[in-house]
DNA sequence: AAATAGCGCAACCGCGCGATA
DNA sequence: ATATCGCGCGGTTGCGCTATT
């Protein structure tokens, strides 16, 4: 059964605000504060339904917003996050303090869609327009190219996200690179809930095990960073570490319905080889994985990235995609 | 100057989810 | 167990401004 919207059925107004009844709204919530939203309208004094006047106050009145155009920061932000929660606007917002998921979206819509076509990546997967049917065609010749296994897709983590590191730099990658930081967080925020490990204002320093990756020197993370993984049961409510390249839970192995939501990968140049943390929900469960590949992520190099044994062996059943980042 | 097209943005709509009766 | 309600979200619409013809 259809239902009927809420103004229509009550006869309220609908369409532009008008600056009185901004004035109404404003003065009310700034009162009062935000309680009920159904119950707003009537003791503002307005003809609008409780939901048009959220949208209102979130969107245009609230004092914490920030207007104006868009940073070059902020729209970096934005087309990182996208890459990763895809068209999850409330969640990329909740990122980039002063913006309305409404905002974000039509920004996106209107704005830089156009700008990543612009550049001959498709805005949807984030990947080269291109490159794509490429990687396709020349995968098609090699058998024994990694990613030419039928159920492995060609990675769509096409750059390092932590790709440049300032010279003499001591900083913890998780500290210095916004996105990276940012994304984890939001990552971890998502898959557990925040009673357990985590409160959704921790910060950067406070996450889970990957506070030990502290820079050794200039731009190179020691590998003993990586020789930890992490889990998280959604089951056990519980934080594990293991010295194992991959967590499994119940030593089940990935199936098809994994899904890698992220990928964070770092130069080593002690033995040029370059890892990746990715992320996997499987059966309700979450965890990470390290992932080896080459030092230099081109496209051939990409091709040629070998899985730890544990991965391997758990990717025997040949349907597990470690770069699909679609939730 | 008028008509039209294109664009950005504010607001609406419908759906899903959780809480509550 | 079911119905109802309120809220939040993502998709869509349509208004109004500007550029172009």
């Amino acid at each position: 059964m259809a239902r009927h919207s809420c103004c229509a059925k009550q006869k309220l107004r609908k369409g532009l605000w008008s600056p009185e009844e901004d004035e109404k709204l404003y003065n009310y919530i700034t009162r009062f504060g935000v309680g009920c939203w159904s119950s707003v309208p009537k003791l503002a004094g307005l003809q609008r339904c409780g939901k048009s006047c959220r949208l209102r106050w979130i969107n245009y009145l609230r004092p914490d917003l920030k207007r104006g155009m868009f940073s070059q920061e902020e729209e970096d932000l934005i087309i990182h996050l996208h890459k990763i929660l895809g068209n999850r606007w409330a969640q990329i917002a909740s990122q980039l303090p002063g913006r309305t998921d409404n905002e974000i979206k039509n920004f996106w819509n209107s704005c830089l869609k156009k700008k990543l076509m612009k550049q001959g990546i498709d805005p949807q997967t984030h990947q080269p327009i291109i490159t794509q049917s490429q990687n396709f065609s020349s995968s098609n010749n090699n058998s024994n190219n990694y990613y030419e296994h039928q159920q492995f897709k060609t990675p769509t983590v096409t750059q390092p996200i932590f790709q440049e590191v300032p010279e003499n730099n001591t900083t913890s990658p998780l500290k210095m690179h916004q996105p990276f930081a940012v994304s984890y967080q939001s990552i971890l925020r998502d898959i557990i809930s925040p009673n357990q490990y985590l409160q959704t204002s921790m910060s950067v320093s406070e996450l889970p095990s990957l506070e030990n990756l502290e820079r050794e020197n200039c731009g190179i993370l020691s590998s003993e960073c990586f020789s930890q993984s992490i889990m998280f049961s959604t089951e056990s409510k519980e934080c594990s570490t293991s010295s194992s390249n991959t967590i499994i839970n119940n030593n089940s192995s990935i199936n098809s319905n994994s899904n890698t939501i992220a990928g964070f990968p770092w130069d080593n140049s002690d033995d040029h080889s370059k890892y990746e943390l990715g992320f996997f929900e499987q059966s309700g469960n979450y965890g990470m994985i390290k992932i080896e590949g080459s030092s230099s992520w081109g496209e051939e190099q990409l091709k040629s990235i070998s899985l730890s044994d544990d991965l391997t062996a758990a990717t025997d059943d040949g349907s597990f995609d470690v770069f699909l980042q679609h939730m």
